[in-house]
DNA sequence: CTGAAAGCGCTTACAG
DNA sequence: CTGAAAGCGCTTACAG
């Protein structure tokens, strides 16, 4: 035998609180005042606190606050599988990135849950069972109780994209209705005739409001309402839903695509159809992906800031952990044109 | 006064293991070892803890179980802030879903951390600090020092996509450099003689794993390996990289892009210049994200599965939790040509 | 402003 | 195969 028997991993303990104190030449008590930063500790054993825990690398365990405390100093994220797909990617990461520098400095973990059809009381039983000490729950679809469920059972709940299913429940959102309105006015505008949209799903809000805003720019300039293709956020969806359009009306002269995404397609189904962007079609997207700038033409779009919502859906959440009152029950972020060739 | 005062928010304690234990006529210990799926309980009490935990909704207490266990029942997947920006976020949520696929049904947790320049010591003393068993880290820059200093503080790592700076520490990576000698010798067997490529960035390994690719593939066919621009995984950086290499190279006929969201960059310079794709120049990507489809032309590119990655990077990090021996120190995942248009 | 003590809800030897 | 008891590392009244 030439190789030692492993040695069981002796798990070096961490540094505790106790020895804190210790070094500081202060109670356990008093150690946990400055860390969860009460007001009555003087000067002097404050500073003497946090230099012992600078020296020795001190990191809290979380599970003993959590037990002993009655928070958890976690969030959860929930995003619905089902509709992570149909979301899309930068969607998701934008509101990630947003929720982690909004969280950025404050003492809270983000979990990350993904809801999966037939595990939904799990989830909930998980939630409620104070794991977390509120969820931010994004990409919903149809009627999902889950937002009602968690409200219900007292659980600080914030939704990202207003939902259909859960009225009461604190959202953030982009202001799709006037983004989409004013991409209509725009193509209205540039005088086109006939104007055409290829929608979202119908059982998202995204897809009914981005909707129902380019019928009022229309509406507004007594135009007809009646070229309405829907897809799924998907590139093929939106070639699909263009051809349908085309079909229906060879005279169409323009189209808001309800996103950019779905952008892509539809300007490849153009490119088959030999119709010129946007001379003899003009297009104009929604969201400002990454990728709308090189589309061929470059597409013109509406921009939804989605760190900024990830951001917003969080400080929310903290304000209302935090206490805060008369806190707004939801809150609707700016959208901006992006003029580039495709309109 | 109309309004009553709130009450004080009686936190509805939730069920705990002694109500169990309780209603299943057994002790403690006995829930216990049901719950953890140890092998000595009688069939009996254990049908017996089941009937009560689904009938009282029972979610263990999480805070209590790692506080009094050794493990903390999470895992921690990093995503360094900077990379995440460049390696884009198709990328980040594949990995994400293929996370949680794997995760799916096994009772732990997945806490989301960025690293952000400048504060690696909080995140290495929280990591360290017994509050995750095990840590994913993703989209590493440079010689970035964090998995190693993970792994020889003794926390089980696993690094998603090679890491530069970090020799030892198991990963799982795409086999990037399979992938690109074979998208290189495609190019070959279509007659193309002046091949260049857009590489990603120097101080990646994904990028210089690509780069070596591309350049043993022309090797073996005898033909120069000069063409090479860098881009940094934007569509700007390909689109400036193509012009370059254009510049150099008026008789250059097909072009290697180290990542589908450059090679869209790439597609519009060659568009603005003139050049018809495939016939003047035949264009290949990587990565196989969802808008290579609906490029103009559709995308030939290099398929890489991220939702596998992410897979196996979970497999492999909770088998070493498992305690399995023997286990592989890297694992490359096979790549697949996928033939559209441009190629 | 400070400290001693109880208790959060589990797991884990230990004894049987 | 089972149970009584100690202990994980904090927070929080309580008393001073």
């Amino acid at each position: 035998m030439t190789d030692a028997v492993e040695p069981p991993k002796a798990r070096r303990p961490n540094t505790r609180l106790e020895e804190v104190a210790r070094a500081a030449g202060v109670s356990k008590s008093t150690v946990s005042r400055v860390i969860n930063g009460e007001p009555y500790v003087s000067s002097k054993a404050r500073e003497a606190v946090h230099q012992a825990i600078t020296r020795l690398g001190y990191s809290p365990n979380q599970a003993a606050r959590t037990l002993a405390g009655s928070r958890a100093n976690c969030i959860a994220l929930v995003v619905s599988e089902q509709g992570s797909r149909v979301l899309a990617d930068p969607f998701f990461a934008g509101v990630l990135r947003g929720v982690n520098a909004e969280l950025a400095g404050k003492r809270v973990q983000l979990v990350l849950m993904m809801s999966k059809e037939g595990d939904e009381q799990d989830l909930v039983n998980y939630l409620c069972g104070g794991h977390v000490d509120g969820v931010l729950v994004i990409s919903l679809h149809g009627q999902d109780p889950l937002p009602r469920t968690l409200a219900d059972a007292g659980l600080p709940t914030v939704v990202g994209g207003r939902p259909l299913g859960a009225g009461g429940v604190p959202y953030v959102d982009a202001d799709n209705f006037n983004g989409a309105m004013e991409a209509a006015r725009y193509l209205v505008s540039l005088g086109r005739k006939r104007i055409g949209t290829i929608a979202g799903p119908r059982d998202m809000a995204v897809g009914m409001d981005r909707l129902s805003g380019w019928k009022r720019g229309l509406s507004q300039a007594r135009m007809e309402t009646d070229l309405v293709a829907y897809g799924d956020f998907t590139p093929e969806s939106g070639a699909a839903a263009m051809a349908d359009l085309l079909g229906r009306a060879p005279d169409l002269d323009a189209v808001f695509v309800a996103a950019d995404i779905m952008a892509l397609g539809a300007l490849q189904t153009l490119h088959a159809h030999g119709k010129r962007v946007p001379h003899d079609v003009a297009v104009v997207g929604f969201d400002d992906l990454m990728i709308a700038s090189t589309a061929v033409p470059p597409l013109t779009t509406v921009r939804q800031d989605v760190e900024q919502l990830g951001r917003t859906m969080t400080w929310r959440l903290m304000a209302e952990l935090a206490g805060e009152e008369n806190l707004p029950p939801f809150l609707l972020l700016p959208t901006a044109m992006v003029t580039r060739a495709s309109a």
